[in-house]
DNA sequence: AAATTATTTCGATACTTCTAGAAAAATGGA
DNA sequence: TCCATTTTTCTAGAAGTATCGAAATAATTT
């Protein structure tokens, strides 16, 4: 679940600086450094991220590097707008009419 | 935190519920039968909504009354948005450029 | 004021998640 | 091949969360 992925301030923290590298990402121990957390409490909270699909993996050399995946972003925002604003879709953003999200896309 | 309250099957169910019933909102013993809940289990969910500020509670003659809060669940959105997709706001939504929000809003 | 209805608080238990050190796996370089 | 580096997996313990019955609180009805 992703909403569950993020409801964590390392993960969410973890996200956001992914958020920022763009499509280059970031490897597993700059991130652990840049949150201060033990590479394994850190590789926890990130295959807990990849498994909600929030991020992807790729291997670099002796790094493994973690990118955003910002469809999955986009989609966990999509069924937020849809299922839970009903129509009162805010601060100016046009009506969101996209196909139907199935209740575990969450 | 309100993606903790809402990374919880019982409090997302509880919560759709209530965008569904809008203002109006719904008594705590009418989302237990719905939701199929002991009162006291519901209740437990409830609170923790409440204290999120995802929904508000009125009391209605010997019943108490939630009804989600939508202002809470855009402030929600709008921090994802803002701050979990870095421009890359999906789906042909307009950018999303409001002031700026604190890292605990989230 | 007693009984009824609606909900919350309490308390015990079960369950899940987080944490972090130590050992293991994978890669690249000397 | 041996060593250093990076990351994951393992493991155990700590911390946090969910569950639900029973007792407590609050509002209405009789």
């Amino acid at each position: 679940m992703a909403l569950g992925a993020l409801a964590q301030e390392h993960r969410l923290a973890a996200f956001r600086l992914l958020v920022q590298s763009g499509c280059e990402g970031m490897a597993a121990g700059m991130l652990s450094d840049r949150l201060g957390l033990p590479a394994s409490s850190m590789s926890f909270h990130l295959s807990h991220l990849a498994s909600a699909g929030l991020v992807t993996q790729r291997r670099e050399g002796r790094s493994i590097v973690y990118a955003a995946d910002y469809e999955a972003m986009n989609g966990l925002i999509g069924y937020l707008t849809e299922h839970c604003c009903q129509g009162s879709a805010s601060s100016g953003l046009a009506p969101h009419m996209s196909p139907d999200r199935t209740e575990n896309d969450k």
